[in-house]
DNA sequence: CGCTGAATTGACTACCCTCAACATGAGTGG
DNA sequence: CCACTCATGTTGAGGGTAGTCAATTCAGCG
C-alpha cells in the first residue's frame, strides 16, 4: 500500500495508460471496468490473462468482422467503434465504447466477430483473451457473473438504442447519445457538462440513423435553443435538463 | 427411464408442451434451445434445475419490468413479447421470443428486469431459476460457454435489429421482420414459406418503429407485387428472393 | 498555395406520420 | 337471430420531418 506519496510521479504514470507497468490493480478504471468488486487476489489472477498492446492509432483496426473470435478487450484510454457490414456493403455503427468498457463479445455466438472495431483516436487496450477468462471464470464465481453482467448490460443498452431509433425524433436521438457520453464520462470522474466528442458527424449520423447534414442542423438548433454550445468535437451542455426533455419527447 | 413406450399416450403427449413430463432430453426443441450440444448426462443435470409451469394464457406476464431478476425464461410453445417502458410511458417492443428461445438475460445486468414480457398466445415456458444454472455452469464448462454464447447472440441479433432501424426503410423493416420469422420457423423444422403471424399489427410497428397503418400499407404492397400473400395473420412468402433483395435495398 | 476531407447551410423532395373514415370479426345481450 | 360494442385492421388525403442534392466554409497538410 506505498501508493501514497511516491517519491517520483512523472506524468504519464498518472495519465499516459500506454505504459506497460499499468495492471488491474492500479488501473484508475478498475471500478468500472472487468475487475470491479473481485477481491484483491482475483484482480491480480485477472491481471494476470491481460495483454497489453501498443496502443492502436485512428483508423487501425482492433479487430475485423469474421475474424476468429479469441478476445475480448476493455479501453484503457481512447475510443473505439464497432461497425458490421450490410449485405449490401454498407457500414452500420452498432456502438461507441470509451475507456473503462469492454468490446468484443459479438465474436462469441459464432467464433466469428460479426463486426469490426476502429479507433476513433489514439487509443490503449487490454485485450483478454476469451479461453482464459472462460477458465479463471469456472474458478471464480463472481468474475463468471461479472462476465454474464457485463454481456447482460451490453444487452440492455441496445435495447434502449433500439428504442431510441424505433421512437425517437433526430433530436431525442441526438441528445440521447449526448447525454449517454456525458453519464459515461461522469463515471470517470470527467465533467459531465464539457467534454470532446471523439467520432466524426459521419459516425454520429451512421450510429443513429441519420444523415451528417441532419446531424449538422440538430447541432446547430440545440445551440441556437441555448441547450448546448458546439465547436467542433467540443460539446458544453449548458441546459441539461431541457436535453433531457428532449429525449421523453417534448410534449412530456 | 420408463418413459419409453408408456401404454397410453394421448395426443397431448406428443403435441402439447404443457405436459409437466415433458424434459430437456424428450423435447423436441433440444437441438436448438440451451441443451444444444450438451453431453446427455448434462442434460438431465440441466433439466433438474428447471421448472415448468402452467401455461401462459395470451396477453398475460412472464415477468414484469422492475421484477427482481432470479430467472431465465426458455420458450417450450407459443411465442411472447419483450416491451420496455421510456420514461415518456410509452410502450417499446425489444423483441419477439418463439419456441426454443430464451427471454430474460436483460435482467441480470441490475438483478431487474428491464423489460416486461408478455405472452402473444397460449404459451408454455420453462423456467430456469439463474442462481442454479450459475452453479451449474461452474460445474460444466460446456455449459458456461453455452450461456456466453446465448447471451453473445442476443447482443449481435439486437445489432441486426440497429442496423434494420437505422437504414432500412419500412418495407426493408417488414422484409427483414418476415424473413427472421421464416428463418427461425424452419430452424424448428416448420415452414419458411407459410406460417401464423402471432403479433399483432400494433406490436409489429411498435417494434419496427412504424405506425400500424404503414405496416398495413406494406403488407398490401408487398401481396399486390406478388412477393406476400396476406390473410390476417396468415403469411406466404411466394418469392423469398425478391423479399431478400428487399431488405438487401432495392437497388443492390 | 492549392488540395482534400469534414462540416455547415440552403432549397427541394420523398417517405412516412397524422388524422379520419370505414371494414371486419369476436363477444355480448336484447 | 340480430343489434350493439369494441378491438383490430385497412384505406385515403394531407402535412411534417428528415433525406437528397448542391454550394460554401473551414482546417489540416503536403
Amino acid at each position: 500500500m506505498n501508493n501514497m506519496s511516491p517519491p517520483f510521479i512523472r506524468i504519464q504514470d498518472q495519465h499516459c495508460a500506454h505504459d506497460k507497468r499499468v495492471n488491474c490493480s492500479n488501473c484508475r478504471l478498475n471500478t468500472i471496468c472487468l475487475p470491479i468488486s473481485l477481491h484483491i487476489d482475483d484482480i491480480d489472477r485477472l491481471n494476470g490473462i491481460i495483454q497489453r498492446s501498443k496502443p492502436l492509432q485512428k483508423g487501425e483496426y482492433l479487430y475485423r468482422a469474421s475474424d476468429s473470435f479469441d478476445s475480448v478487450f476493455a479501453i484503457r484510454s481512447g475510443a473505439v467503434k464497432a461497425v458490421s457490414i450490410s449485405d449490401k456493403g454498407e457500414e452500420q455503427v452498432t456502438g461507441f465504447y470509451l475507456p473503462g468498457e469492454v468490446v468484443g463479445m459479438d465474436g462469441l455466438a459464432d467464433d466469428t466477430y460479426t463486426n469490426s472495431v476502429i479507433a476513433l483516436e489514439t487509443s490503449s487496450i487490454c485485450e483478454i483473451p476469451f479461453s482464459r477468462l472462460e477458465e479463471l471464470s469456472l474458478q471464480i464465481p463472481s468474475l463468471q457473473r461479472h462476465v454474464f453482467q457485463l454481456m447482460s448490460r451490453e444487452i440492455t443498452q441496445e435495447q434502449q438504442v433500439i428504442t431510441l431509433l424505433s421512437k425517437g425524433s433526430a433530436e431525442a436521438r441526438i441528445a440521447s447519445l449526448l447525454l449517454s457520453i456525458s453519464a459515461r464520462n461522469s463515471r470517470r470522474n470527467l465533467s459531465a457538462q464539457e467534454f470532446l466528442l471523439p467520432m466524426s458527424r459521419t459516425d454520429i449520423g451512421n450510429f443513429l440513423g441519420l444523415t451528417i447534414e441532419t446531424v449538422s442542423r440538430i447541432f446547430t438548433r440545440l445551440q441556437k435553443s441555448g441547450i448546448i454550445k458546439v465547436d467542433k468535437k467540443e460539446i458544453a451542455i449548458t441546459d441539461m435538463d431541457a436535453l433531457r426533455n428532449i429525449t421523453n419527447g417534448s410534449d412530456a
